[in-house]
RNA sequence: GCUCCCAUCGUCUAGUGGCCUAGGACGUGGCCCUCUCAAGGCCAAAACACGGGUUCGACUCCCGUUGGGAGCGCCA
């Protein structure tokens, strides 16, 4: 094993969002390209707002990326005990303190400095108290060095850092004895021994206070890289509120795994000109050199491009199965996949975008009788046209072997004796056997609907002209 | 307000001082193909935010301006 471990760690409070699916793909990936372990943690701290649904479904958002993890899931609220732990070890050994300032006297002091013109850090009245353990109500603050830099060289943003003036003395437990985050995301890391902590450049400005705890513990910090944010389509961070940006969202408008892994990991990182990268690519060529610094939009065009792209590409028996909960959707009921289905589909790939508008293109096929588009019908089966479609229908009913070459033939027969374009013919037939102008090549689709179909719905067009 | 960060076509990006009259991809427009819609082929429009330096030479280095973002919680 390379030593290199990385780790995924979002907090439950919703669905995985397409920012934390690609911080994970960078964790995963870099993980697997060095031959290291990815570890997964839940970080549940926050109990009012985590719950086990949302655990879930980020859960399953990753499993259906195809991102597999080697340990975890941890919860970060199962190991309370330890966090406490390193908390009472730090007051023990001088490097944090207890601090009984009230909210409100902190909210006064701060709003007093700030009105002075001066900025604001704790003050550190408690600093030197040294208040013990039956202080009362208390929150423990971490002991930070008066002056000096902290620093450190993030993998992709290079130098940086802070003073530790800026910081001030931060809390590191609350006042009901919960730790607080940076806390806990440093002795779960630490812990674990995570070597890598690839995470959102949210968290650039939190790395030196997390380093700080990682001296204070005695303990060697991670490297750091982090990746830029991917911004809404206004160039400001995503919302889980504003954005539709979920996994599942995605998921269920029927884009494969491959396209959605694509289309994020071409986010904010890139290997020269190549655009299509599968997932074993991601695997083998992913690099935190190649990470830019810039946010970025994530465009739907290029998702749905590479959508097609990876459906194209799918083998036959793999696209019936994804596809299959989609014909369904949109035929309304369970349905038996009718003779020629396979071969409809393969003639679908090439015009769809997503499986779901697959499964539109392929709705004619799966419903018994088809309800004619009205301007579909007012252009194509108008009155007088009966006579072409009849004699369409006598042609098709004469053919033998059912076959494109047969229908071919015998289409072009009619055509000719009707002193017609190919366009006169061709879109009547579209719209009397899929109530629709828009399908793919006549022959073919007549091929795959089968003789015994196209024959009822000829008739029936037939019917409808005549009928009115 | 303070601290930190970022800045190439509409979008994602290549580019690490001369290879750049800036490349690719998505999207857009046109042409070809054509029974519709696609797919495919060909072509096109489209960017180094601005101003100063440094240098023989800047998209590339430095400074400033502008613009954008993030962080400053007893949230994660």
């Amino acid at each position: 094993m390379s030593g290199i471990r990385t780790r995924f760690a979002p907090s439950p409070t919703g669905y995985l969002h397409i920012g934390g699916a690609r911080t994970a793909l960078f964790n995963w990936a870099y993980a697997r390209r060095h031959g290291g372990h990815f570890v997964l943690r839940i970080e549940d701290t926050d109990r009012e707002r985590s719950t086990e649904a949302s655990e879930i479904a980020v859960l399953e958002g990753l499993r259906w990326l195809g991102i597999d993890w080697d340990e975890g899931p941890f919860r970060q609220s199962e190991r309370a005990g330890r966090h406490a732990e390193v908390v009472e070890a730090l007051i023990a050994a001088g490097r944090a303190y207890r601090c009984v300032c009230s909210k409100e006297e902190l909210e006064e002091r701060k709003q007093r400095t700030i009105a002075a013109g001066d900025k604001w850090t704790y003050d550190g009245r408690c600093r030197d108290a040294n208040h013990a353990a039956d202080c009362g109500p208390h929150v423990v603050r971490l002991r930070m060095p008066a002056e000096g830099h902290i620093g450190f060289e993030d993998l992709v943003f290079g130098p940086s850092g802070q003073d530790a003036r800026e910081i001030g003395d931060a809390i590191i437990r609350r006042s009901d004895g919960v730790p607080l985050y940076h806390l806990a995301v440093v002795v779960d890391d630490a812990d674990m021994e995570i070597s890598h902590v690839i995470r959102g450049a949210d968290h650039l400005n939190n790395t030196p206070l997390q380093l700080a705890i990682y001296d204070a513990m005695g303990a060697k910090p991670p490297i750091f890289a982090h990746v830029p944010l991917i911004v809404s389509a206004g160039g400001k961070k995503l919302s889980k509120r504003m954005d539709d940006v979920s996994v599942q969202s995605y998921r269920e408008q029927g884009y494969l795994p491959e396209a959605v892994t694509n289309w994020l990991v071409r986010l904010g990182w890139s290997h020269g000109d190549q655009e299509v990268f599968s997932r074993d690519e991601i695997r083998e060529l992913f690099s935190l050199d190649s990470v830019g610094r810039g946010g970025a939009q994530a465009d739907p065009d290029k998702l749905a491009w590479l959508d097609q792209h990876y459906i194209k590409a799918l083998p036959r028996e793999a696209l019936m199965k994804l596809l299959t909960p989609f014909l369904e959707q949109v035929a309304g009921v369970s349905v038996t996949p009718p003779p020629g289905l396979e071969q409809l589909v393969d003639l679908l790939r090439e015009r769809s975008k997503t499986l779901i508008e697959m499964a539109q293109g392929a709705r004619f096929a799966l419903v018994d009788t088809v309800e004619y588009e009205e301007k579909a019908a007012a252009k194509f089966l108008k009155p007088g046209s009966d006579a072409l479609l009849q004699d369409l229908h006598d042609a098709l009913a004469a053919i033998d072997d059912w076959n494109e070459k047969n229908l071919e033939t015998a289409i072009h027969a009619v055509r000719e004796r009707h002193e017609l374009g190919m366009g006169k013919v061709a879109q009547p037939i579209r719209v009397a056997i899929t109530g629709t102008t828009v399908s793919p090549g006549i022959f073919e689709t007549l091929a795959a609907l089968g003789k015994d179909r196209t024959l009822a719905r000829m008739a029936a067009a037939v019917g409808f002209v005549r009928g009115g």
